[in-house]
DNA sequence: AGCGCCATGTAAGTGGTTACATGATTGT
DNA sequence: ACAATCATGTAACCACTTACATGGCGCT
């Protein structure tokens, strides 16, 4: 699942523009999928010319024309073709917690500076699903799911790094107690 | 944090060939960081002509020559410049919740094997939590930090999906039960 | 005066994946 | 017999990232 195929199910909820839809990708999509402009804008451009989407160009003063993108029933039928896989995978390429397998090669002020840097990102996502809360009235039962997924894990998250960081600089602190 | 500086930090715990190098990533990296041979090799390769790891060939028969490769001080040095970065990002793209956004759009047959499918995964991880689990002993703290960080996010998901997963299906359940 | 929002896109680059190529040894 | 393990690599491909390019409007 590409890009791609996730811009033609944000489509199934309404006419959008790329511009919307990064707005999307940065708020209920953002805690498990990323996607910038460079990603987005080629995908709606190619998503068009295979015929999956129709694109109505509203012309605008002063800033370039608006083109809203409508999923068509050809991309309907794609998108419901490739919502068959039932193999879809889960990836994580944690540079976080790679770095702290070497813990004990950095400076301590610098693992525990990592570890702020972690926290705060999750309490931005904590602040964000505290936001689309109070929005999800009318979701659909699998963004839903979605966001209850991403909250858990998140808190999850949050609560093994504050109860476990001690052992990242026990090393340290015993050095520092005994010499 | 690329897969080369993985690697480089892999050898900071002895001197290793790809295919060992391999074996970590499907073990104790396998939770957060993926990268198959065709990552792994090149790689190797660029460090060495970098002078950032020194490579010993043992020749073997019958096999190609088995190539052990083993971290030199210009790659201590580097390795230690790159643990400073104090923002690394952790990033996930899940097909996975994607799809699930997507659930009324299924066939709740195909919501149900995705499910399946997700939890055989987390089963899978668990396995080798407890396999890792009985080697760990001599491991630096950051390793065990790491591979707890695993575990518990993973039970946390496991937890979040089974407690959950009706979600994905009651429209049409209450369809069935009504009509 | 300056920032953030709206709004689109391209071009070059990167980093990783997949498929291919080879082949002996050891266990079942 | 057959599968798994050991053991290396390359080449083509792909998807995505980053940096660039443009520019008006509204708020403070």
């Amino acid at each position: 699942m590409d890009v791609k195929t996730v811009c033609l199910g944000m489509l199934t909820e309404g006419p959008a523009s790329g511009y919307d839809l990064k707005k999307q990708f940065e708020s209920s999509f953002a805690h498990f999928f990323a996607a910038g402009y460079g990603s987005i804008y080629p995908a709606l451009a190619s998503l068009a010319e295979q015929g999956l989407v129709d694109c109505e160009e509203i012309p605008q003063e002063g800033k370039p024309d608006r083109k809203v993108y409508c999923i068509s029933d050809a991309g309907r039928q794609h998108l419901l073709e490739a919502l068959r896989n039932t193999t879809p995978c889960h990836k994580i390429r944690s540079e976080f917690l790679a770095m702290l397998c070497f813990a004990h090669l950095m400076r301590p002020a610098d693992v525990e500076a990592v570890v702020e840097h972690r926290l705060d990102e999750i309490g931005r996502y904590q602040e964000l699903f505290a936001e689309l809360s109070d929005c999800m009235g009318d979701w659909p039962a699998g963004m839903k799911f979605v966001l209850g997924f991403g909250k858990a894990i998140t808190e999850a998250k949050e609560a093994y790094i504050k109860e476990n960081r001690h052992l990242l600089t026990e090393e340290w602190d015993a050095k520092a107690a005994t010499g």
